[in-house]
DNA sequence: GTGAAAGCGCTAACAT
DNA sequence: ATGTTAGCGCTTTCAC
């Protein structure tokens, strides 16, 4: 309309560069370059006129461009690899992980593969075609091999929830098998006998130690195990809901229930209320779920730290950036029982 | 140790590159871009040579470097900022978004900044700098004219929640005044006049139309405002309990409550819960939570669709990004009531 | 079919 | 204190 400068005044502007604070300041690129990274060793008047070209053509710079020359060539980006960022738990790690980042002024991808082993290779290889200068994740494969290659340029990965195989790193897990034995413990010492697993998919390596927690304390007990159901490789609150169905209304209905994942409990306590035995059938859930106090019964749980675990999962992670280079640990977190009224029914006698 | 080819055989091994692929593969630069990008104009021969040495360096091509020359220039990444990604109805927003993003290779940068104004304007800048194709935003300043400039470069954008001021663009919501409305209409019928309204923080543009839907069916009924407690600017569970306990322990109790956001009625459930007053006082919430039919009374709602939302937003953004250019509009999600009992109890005529 | 040269937006290294 | 040159890893353009 007024003064065309150029051809260039078209519809959708081109997005200034900093050739173009350049041109506005009189200066060249460098020292545009120089006034925007802080350098300092630019004069008062040069640096004034810089900003305000900044300023008059709203530049700002592209950091893919900058960090692709930069030493260490840093995106200042790091990635998360979880089943769910739906999932409360996952949710809460994802947000603490977040707070770390965003103080060090660093980005975060987020990614969900609902433990589907074929999803997670894709998912990882997304983010690492990003160059994502690190990586936390909860993983569902077999073996973790195939980021070993990443691994050697200098990547560092975190694993959060389930220790990875076949590649060493640090991890941060809470004390599943322990916190499953606390779990199972409390109920037999509320003077169950009978007591039913209910279990996340088996090839699931966090879901295993649940397992093998509870297994083990029954047997500390002296209790057979076969006593009473137990039943895994259960995925959702749906079909664990229909499980428990039909597990509570079979002859080999048990006094208490353990069941070994948030989702799972949900499909528990469904169940239950469905058949009237909320305040007949005892239950322990691992995982805190939100509202558990206003249940009613309230639900006792096992619950894990999902903030310490995001928290120090992010920690760890910057720490490695940093160059930190202590052999990789695994850190637990340990988990706590909280009673709220369901996990302290005693055994009814029918 | 065995055949040290040069000096770069260091402990941290350089991640290979394009150059190192064709070098291996005797073949030129370009060449092995044709391959990687399935470009169609490469002999057999060398389309293999090259694939083997891809595979046998484990090459991973650098995005950033791609898109820096690539004509249209996309990173194929967008970004979301929303209030918290901890919040159940962020989480389930986020992730029906990701389910988008996913399908069409798109990675996706999550932001949270707990509604603050003054968070707002650096993550979106953030994410800017990382030369996000779009970005998805539930906003909390006065103004997102700041926006304005990026969007002339023709990046879009879409609200979610809220609608934007100062600027144009796509915005997909639920139905806030209509839900309140409905909520209110619902007490109304079940007998109550004296209804509380326990709202989120006046500034927040979702919170304003929820109290408007109130305001405006007390007045369809006839009943005035100043009845019964009206308190505003609430924001998080614990301010919500602690406020809503004041309230109904003071003269001004009310029969019946809307409280309306997720996080002030999980406040004002405890809050009734310490007083024995969940059986006596009607609540509807706007929000669904999670297990809020496992609660006794169950929780009456007016609920989103976080996932449509979402969806739709996502939607929209690739719309965009795909070339649709009709003027931008505000589509609206409905709401839906769901009776669970809390918001059936009748007036107590103490 | 293939490759050499130029350039994306920026920073490192070396001038001056 | 400032500018110049080279180059990050890749794609584009255009020549062969």
């Amino acid at each position: 309309m007024s003064s065309p400068r150029d051809k260039s005044e078209a519809a959708t502007p081109r997005r200034p560069t900093m050739k173009d604070v350049a041109a506005l300041a009189g200066v060249s690129l460098k020292t545009v370059s120089r006034v925007v990274n802080e350098e300092r060793l630019v004069s008062e008047g040069a640096s004034k006129r810089v900003r305000a070209a900044v300023l008059q053509l709203g530049f700002h710079p592209d950091e893919r461009a900058g960090n692709l020359r930069r030493a260490g060539r840093r995106t200042d980006t790091i990635g998360l690899v979880v089943s769910s960022v739906a999932n409360p738990f996952a949710a809460s790690v994802n947000r603490a992980i977040e707070n770390a980042a965003a103080t060090r002024g660093v980005a975060l991808f987020a990614s969900s593969m609902d433990d589907d082993p074929e999803r997670e290779h894709p998912a990882v290889d997304a983010l690492l075609r990003r160059r994502v200068d690190g990586l936390i994740l909860t993983t569902v494969r077999r073996s973790q091999s195939y980021l070993l290659a990443e691994q050697s340029y200098g990547t560092p990965f975190v694993f959060v929830d389930r220790e990875p195989v076949g590649i060493e790193a640090d991890a941060v897990v809470s004390d599943h098998a322990n916190g499953a034995s606390t779990a199972t413990r409390h109920l037999i010492e509320h003077g169950h006998r009978r007591i039913a697993f209910l279990g996340d998919r088996s090839d699931i390596q966090s879901a295993r130690e649940r397992h093998r927690g509870f297994t083990r304390e029954l047997g500390n007990a002296g209790i057979p195990s076969g006593d009473a159901p137990l039943i895994v490789d259960l995925h959702g609150d749906a079909v664990a809901e229909a499980t428990a169905m039909t597990m509570l209304t079979s002859d080999s209905r048990p006094t208490a229930i353990f069941s070994s994942q948030n989702l799972i409990t949900v499909g528990v306590i469904r169940a239950l209320r469905r058949l009237g035995l909320q305040h007949s059938i005892a239950l322990v859930g691992f995982d805190d779920l939100p509202m558990a106090d206003l249940l009613d019964p309230g639900l006792t749980v096992v619950a894990q730290h999902p903030e310490s675990i995001g928290a120090l999962a992010a920690d760890r992670l910057f720490a490695r950036l940093d160059g930190d280079i202590q052999p990789p640990r695994t850190f637990v977190v340990p988990t706590v029982l909280i009673l709220r009224g369901s996990g302290e029914i005693v055994p009814q006698t029918p």
